[in-house]
DNA sequence: GATCCTATTGCAACGCGTTGCAGTTACGCA
DNA sequence: TGCGTAACTGCAACGCGTTGCAATAGGATC
């Protein structure tokens, strides 16, 4: 995600939504049969690959990390690799159909179809994680924007420190 | 970091500060002199390779990479290796004279000597990076705090988003 | 259905760390 | 000064991604 690819803008028939890069499907319900379409009317291409990771996630939920789709991916198809992998959740990150952060550790956690913007907050101590609803993380978007002109980006926006139950310890 | 590595109680004299893990030194303006003797009074022991890290570091201000300080290392010794170079930085970590954090990437920064607490804003377009200031993060901090008791890292904390100048776009 | 163009794939190599293990060494102590 | 022990080092292998490149294959067009 360092330099993400490049994906062509629309070429012909752009039915629906304006579609902006990364904005979330207007069908919301079912954009899994709507995503060849979508991906096609880019210019981008419709492959087994992708037709297989898409079924990942389709039957995935909550946050999944990187390794683990590559996992479930290489179980439906033992030939798959891992770079068409992360090179297709680029894409679909761009699409808006996933959203990746990092966990406290640094590695990718990627969120299928994320219903409400999230941050996520992560527990030194027991390893367990939450999300921050876009209210709890609005003071600090409107400090930043106000004071800096910074737009924070609140999906990738990763918190750590100990939950209650790990107090003042590891 | 994931699973720090321990680090042994003090064993013998242990006369200045309380000394808790990661506080920073009670001697904030000379902790390089002072660190040969509380690593040994840790029970730790003092290498010719832990001196070149801490010379390295001595040196660099700011925030520099895990990849960076390995690199000077091997500049002062090219018979250093990545790997001992990390668990010291652990080490150093958990007497307080360093901190890590992760860039956008996910990547680790190390922050020398932090003569305050700061979390690290970074831009997705220009790849530029801030400081934030404890009095900014105050008020997350307040909200997660109070709403779950879950108590932040700040200094371990990345905001990623847009700057100003990088507006809308990418 | 054949053709053409370019997006995509697979591969191999790389970059950043992390980990288990066996040999080495610092250093507290007699 | 020499010993014993546990901390530390170096190595090799691994895990998670990323990247350049040449070969492959979508799919739009005719
Ligand atoms: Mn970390
Ligand atoms: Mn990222
Ligand atoms: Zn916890
Ligand atoms: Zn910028």
């Amino acid at each position: 995600m360092t330099a993400s690819r490049q994906v062509a803008p629309a070429r012909s028939a752009a039915p629906s939504a304006p579609s902006g890069p990364s904005a979330p499907s207007a069908t919301a319900t079912a954009p899994w049969d709507e995503l060849p379409a979508r991906i096609r009317a880019r210019g981008l291409r419709w492959t087994p690959q992708r037709r297989i990771l898409l079924e990942v996630l389709s039957r995935s939920e909550g946050h999944v990390t990187g390794a683990e789709l590559v996992e479930r991916c290489r179980a439906a198809d033992p030939s798959t690799v891992p770079s068409t992998v992360y090179r297709t959740l680029d894409v679909l990150e761009e699409l808006g159909i996933v959203q990746h952060a990092h966990g406290a550790d640094g590695r990718e956690e990627f969120h299928v179809l994320p219903v409400s913007q999230h941050g996520h907050l992560h527990c030194l101590g027991c390893h367990q994680s939450w999300e921050i609803s876009s209210d709890e993380a609005a003071a600090l978007g409107r400090v930043l924007e106000r004071e800096r002109g910074f737009a924070m980006d609140l999906s990738h926006l990763t918190v750590s420190g100990h939950c209650r139950a790990c107090g003042g310890d590891g």
